[in-house]
DNA sequence: AGCACA
């Protein structure tokens, strides 16, 4: 056995222990980074990083005695300190036996991720708004919400452990995009760990709890209305019913708003399936169809009461429609069906009405929504909508595709969100989907 | 650069 007997400081030699205490490493080190330093010497059994008020300590435990001693005997007389990202790391003895405590269930990573929503207003996040947040990471399973001490709470279930940890990673101390909630609401922060459950429980489909795997599921009777349909508002109270169709009606027309014009701002929530817009009362109004409710619900949240241009012209009143399914005749200035392919060219083939032919408007969708789901929609204040509005109103459409439209420059290229709401019967997760956050925005 | 916390 090797002499410790040449390090000269006796003032804090410790017994042997099979955990070492490490000094001195580099901020943030990782336990990838301890594994790697014990691993020549023996079995490591547990670590524990960011140790210490300054979080550069570290525990690094091995399987037995002999191999902590042999790694403190062997830098004890090396002339090559113990290094971490090429910084000295000093060890020695720990004065315990054993790493305690090391994980919780929050720091294992699981398929199922405890969410915790922070703000004033955050029991007003709709299960909506936090499965249109979440999907955007994958296939989201199931959720669940609720009250505890901690406050307002979420369960989020994905596939699997690598895309909970790609949405916590990009999501964790985030906050809820303003412009997925109604302006009103106050910031809510999102406080992100794992959960020790790999499958929630869902009975019902409710305020409370979504499962997205089985849409047969019995819907909670107070979420039901008259007409059968959903009508899931906050904490239960009834809404007019939701639906895919949007009706619009442009209050203060001073400017042309054309099918083009609709056909953007309405985009920005994911893709639009189907546009036909009338004349009534004197005034213009659109239908707006989306490929699923929730889009639809966050366009009209986002989009009710504002207006088009700046200085309160085109102002948009949104309401549900009856209809789930427009009937396109003809693709004209006034009417159109986005999910053909091709528009430009003559489709001999009627169109699949009635049908959802999700590929293509995936294909098509992917084209033409890329960049531009997460401009945040906000007419007035917010950067990238009216912001730069035209001067000339005129060419509004012509105007628009090239500039309020761009994302921030500082957001990264997404696929929309909507996009990603899966057909609830599919199951399938969505391939390739590009979360809108950046891991690590540095 | 000197011993953690669910």
């Amino acid at each position: 056995m090797a002499s410790v007997s040449s390090q000269p400081q006796f003032r804090y030699t410790q017994p042997p222990s099979k955990v070492l205490h490490l000094r001195n490493l580099p901020w943030e080190c990782t336990e990838e980074e301890l594994i790697e330093l014990g691993k020549p010497f023996g079995k490591v059994v547990n670590t524990k990083c960011n140790v210490g008020a300054n979080r550069n300590q570290a525990f690094i435990e091995f399987a037995d005695l002999n191999q902590a001693i042999a790694m403190i005997s062997y830098y004890a007389s090396s002339s090559e300190p113990a290094q971490v990202r090429g910084k000295t790391v000093y060890l020695q003895y720990s004065n315990r036996q054993e790493i305690v405590n090391n994980k919780t269930t929050a720091d294992v990573a699981g398929n199922v991720l405890l969410v915790t929503i922070e703000g004033q207003d955050a029991r007003l996040v709709s299960i909506d708004v936090l499965h249109l947040v979440f999907s955007a990471f994958g296939f989201v399973h199931k959720i669940t919400t609720f009250e505890k001490t901690a406050g307002f709470q979420a369960l989020v279930q994905f596939s699997d452990a690598e895309t909970a940890t790609s949405a916590k990673n990009a999501l964790d101390g985030r906050i809820i995009p303003r412009y997925l909630l109604s302006e009103n609401i106050a910031p809510c922060t999102l406080r992100i760990t794992y959960s020790a459950h790999t499958d929630l429980s869902v009975k019902f489909q409710s305020h409370r709890s979504r499962d997205y795997t089985n849409p047969y599921l019995p819907v909670a009777p107070s979420a039901i209305d008259g007409s059968g349909q959903f009508s899931l508002g906050l904490d239960g109270k009834k809404l007019e019913p939701e639906s895919n169709v949007l009706l619009a009606s442009i209050e203060n027309m001073q400017y042309a708003v054309t099918l083009d014009v609709l056909h953007m701002v309405f985009s920005a929530f994911g893709p639009v399936q189907k546009i036909a817009m009338f004349d009534k009362n004197g005034g213009v109004q659109a239908l707006i169809q989306y490929p699923d409710v929730q889009t639809a619900v966050v366009a009209k949240e986002a989009l009710e009461g504002h207006c088009i241009y700046d200085g309160g012209f085109c102002k948009l009143h949104i309401s549900y429609s009856r209809h789930t399914d427009l009937s396109i005749k003809v693709n004209n200035d006034r009417s159109r069906d986005y999910t053909i392919p091709n528009p430009a060219m003559v489709n001999p083939q009627p169109s699949i009405l009635g049908q959802q032919p999700v590929q293509t408007v995936g294909a098509t969708a992917a084209h033409q929504y890329n960049g531009t789901q997460y401009a945040p929609p906000h007419p007035q204040p917010s950067a990238g909508w009216a912001s730069g509005v035209p001067a000339v109103p005129q060419s509004a459409a012509g105007q628009m595709t090239s500039h309020p439209y761009m994302p921030p420059a500082s957001m990264p290229q997404m696929t929309p969100a909507g996009m990603m709401q899966m057909p609830a019967h599919s199951g399938v997760p969505p391939a390739g989907a590009v979360p809108p956050y950046r891991p690590n925005p540095m």
